[in-house]
DNA sequence: TAAATATTTAG
DNA sequence: TAAATATTT
């Protein structure tokens, strides 16, 4: 399978969010140029950018794994490096004599800035270096508004993309065979990265649930294309229906290139096998992404400050009691506490229910959306530096496009409406498993002799039509 | 990608 | 008088 090119000097690839062999442009380019090729991830340490959550660990430790084994089938290995890459590329540029360096773009202040020292100075060194595009479907900034500046609202911002997306479009195979670099390269075990979370070990939910790794996003992205891309415009919002696609924390850690995805959808949209509303709904979800990277590109804080003026003094709650029943899954909500413990369980939690926790962590609660961020950050194994904060902003109404101060998620109501048969609260609480469905959304209301154990499920810590009232109250307060 | 409430309409 | 529709928050 390998081939050597004694004597030859190597370009370097450097891998981040994009652990794939597949459609990824700066493998491609290395392995075209002739030269052999050094595949190299390195764990960054002591750069600006926000360290990865426990969730995102776990995950990437998988995906590392898998990585090395499938350039070990061709032949090749994953050289490891711990440190800021600042010090470690030049180091192992300058060590292999390499002439030229390939990675994919990243589109965060802090990766870019890393990417734009870094560049300069093997450039100064006399070394190539190629950036890609590979992370997006579209480069922000690309298409902008008729006035010449940015989107700030989705309809508008995907109105003008939309039209641009046609199959084929940033593909390119996975290589048959990689000309290595043969030479030995230090290289540090994965285990020493210490991802897997230990004392103790949390993960076996995780597991269960996933499968890191190239060849588990591209079985995950043919299964939902057999089944759940169909049926996605009528059952997306629906947690138990499996209509979901659960790309999200491949396409996070690049096991699978977006490109591919909208291509795929595209394609089976052409062929007739899907309806054209179910393919479109979809390709919209993938436009949320692009949109919320578009938004980090012009507002790199994010995650830290408020979109839209007015909310710097806000009267967020101080309220540690009330956070850990939010977190643990103990709000008295069915919906909110099935969604909390999927999250805690699983690493991830569907999209409809993330709207909902998110709606009672900062509209019932009144806690920062900034700690409901976080919590998000450290527990789901998709946490994306983008799509996070843009989701939480979205949520609180101080971020782009977002929902109105006024609307506030009915937590008994969207139990009813899109967990109308349980299916979902009775899979992650247990404890509600016995009510009837007409009572699972509201166990309060059951008579006392259905009615759970306030002290194995709690009654709602927040009254929904005092929380709601509370709300409108704060959040018209602040405009 | 909302919910609650007021108002109108159908029967 | 329930259901559909409009308005307000």
């Amino acid at each position: 399978m390998s081939t050597e090119i004694s004597g030859s000097v190597p370009v370097i690839v450097w891998f981040r969010d994009d652990l794939r062999l597949a459609d990824h442009p700066a493998l491609d380019a290395a392995v075209t140029s002739g030269q052999p090729v050094l595949c190299l991830f390195v764990l960054e340490e002591d750069t600006e950018r926000r360290p990865l959550g426990g969730a995102s660990r776990w995950w990437l430790d998988k995906s590392l794994a898998s990585l090395d084994r499938d350039l070990n089938r061709l032949g090749g290995q994953l050289i490891l490096r711990r440190g800021d890459p600042r010090r470690i590329l030049p180091e192992v540029a300058a060590s292999v004599g390499a002439t030229a360096l390939h990675f994919n773009r990243r589109y965060d202040q802090a990766g870019s800035d890393v990417d734009d020292t870094l560049t300069a100075m093997l450039r100064q060194r006399g070394v190539a270096v190629v950036s890609h595009a590979a992370w997006l479907l579209f480069e922000p900034g690309a298409i902008q508004t008729k006035t010449g500046g940015p989107f700030r609202v989705f309809t508008p911002f995907w109105r003008a993309h939309r039209p641009h997306l046609a199959p084929k479009a940033q593909l390119r195979r996975r290589p048959e065979t990689i000309a290595f670099f043969k030479t030995a390269v230090a290289s540090e075990p994965l285990a020493s990265f210490d991802l897997h979370p230990t004392r103790p070990d949390w993960s076996a939910g995780l597991a269960e649930s996933w499968t890191p790794g190239e060849a588990g996003a591209k079985a995950r992205l043919v299964a939902f294309l057999d089944d759940g891309l169909s049926r996605y415009a009528a059952e997306r919002d629906v947690p138990a229906a499996g209509a979901s696609s659960r790309l999200s924390p491949h396409l996070r850690f690049g096991e699978i290139a977006v490109a591919r995805v909208a291509h795929e959808v595209m394609k089976a949209q052409d062929s007739g096998s899907t309806p054209v509303e179910a393919a479109e709904k979809f390709l919209a979800e993938v436009g949320w992404r692009e949109f919320a990277w578009h938004l980090l590109s012009v507002f790199p804080d994010l995650a830290t400050r408020n979109f839209q003026t007015g909310f710097e003094r806000f009267a967020w709650q101080e309220d540690a009691v009330a956070l850990s029943a939010w977190t643990t899954g103990h709000t008295g909500y069915p919906i909110v506490d099935a969604g909390m413990r999927e999250l805690w369980q699983t690493g991830s939690m569907h999209n409809r229910v993330r709207m909902i926790t998110a709606s009672f962590l900062v509209k019932h609660l009144l806690i920062h959306w900034r700690l409901g961020e976080q919590w998000f950050w450290d527990t789901l194994v998709d946490a994306d530096l983008a799509s996070n904060p843009f989701g939480w902003q979205w949520v609180a109404g101080t971020g782009a496009d977002a929902a109105p101060y006024f609307r506030v998620f009915n937590p008994i109501t969207q139990g009813e409406k899109f967990d109308p048969g349980g299916g979902y609260v009775r899979r992650f609480v247990p404890e509600l498993a016995q009510l009837p469905d007409r009572l699972l959304h509201r166990p309060w209301e059951a008579p006392p002799l259905l009615r759970p154990d306030p002290l194995l499920y709690p009654p709602p810590i927040v009254d929904h039509d005092e929380g709601r009232k509370r709300a409108l109250a704060a959040f018209a307060e602040r405009r």
